[in-house]
DNA sequence: TCTTCTGTTTCCATAGTGGAAAGTGAAGCA
DNA sequence: TGCTTCACTTTCCACTATGGAAACAGAAGA
């Protein structure tokens, strides 16, 4: 039995917080992204993004990968597909809550 | 100004925890409904439904009238038309972070 | 009056969230 | 080699949120 404190229907309270949701919408929509871009696009300091990624990370749900960008490292960021799934399962329990467009 | 501490984008943190979240899109499909009935629905202690209701009655989303039925009084909860408004915007700010279908 | 039913409120323990500041590691520069 | 900057990360702290359990309250019956 695998416990993951969620219930079955694909709703996922990770990433329901509303700026995990952020980033995870943001993430899924593209191959990578940099730290410092989803910061800004969220908003939000950089100790509190770090830290919801910490928790992204720790559900295994968003890896990181360093790079050089104009003599900087940059931490880059993913969904990986256990995230991408999750992620995509939860906006699925998500309309099935408040109802899909042509109900 | 009104605040209301919401980003203006409709987003509304009142209404995005997950059992409120349950209970506005519940009572967004009917004119009202019993509060045994939603506490059925969302599979929740009545305690923890009263106090979810409390907040949604304090932001003035929620509104209660009591009638009898077989002998009892219950209590039936329906939507408010800010609260109707509110929990729209906030689906509606959900899909512009998700992306609608179709997108 | 005593009990039951239907919520409501209180008490308590725990987890979530963010801001601020300190800490870390890699570069770049004097 | 030391010093500084940049790009995060971690820690510390305060506050809010959430739920379970139990006490409480009002209406209706026995």
């Amino acid at each position: 039995m695998t416990t993951t404190g969620e219930p079955a229907d694909g709703f996922d309270t990770t990433i329901h917080a509303p700026n995990r949701l952020r980033i995870c919408a943001l993430l899924d929509a593209v191959e990578s992204a940099e730290f410092g871009t989803v910061q800004q696009q969220l908003d939000v300091s950089a100790s509190v993004l770090s830290k919801h990624i910490s928790v992204l990370m720790d559900a295994g749900y968003v890896a990181q990968n360093k790079a050089v960008r104009d003599t900087r490292q940059r931490v880059w960021l993913h969904l990986t597909e256990t995230g991408r799934t999750a992620y995509q399962a939860h906006v699925a329990a998500l309309r099935a809550i408040v109802g899909d467009p042509g109900d």
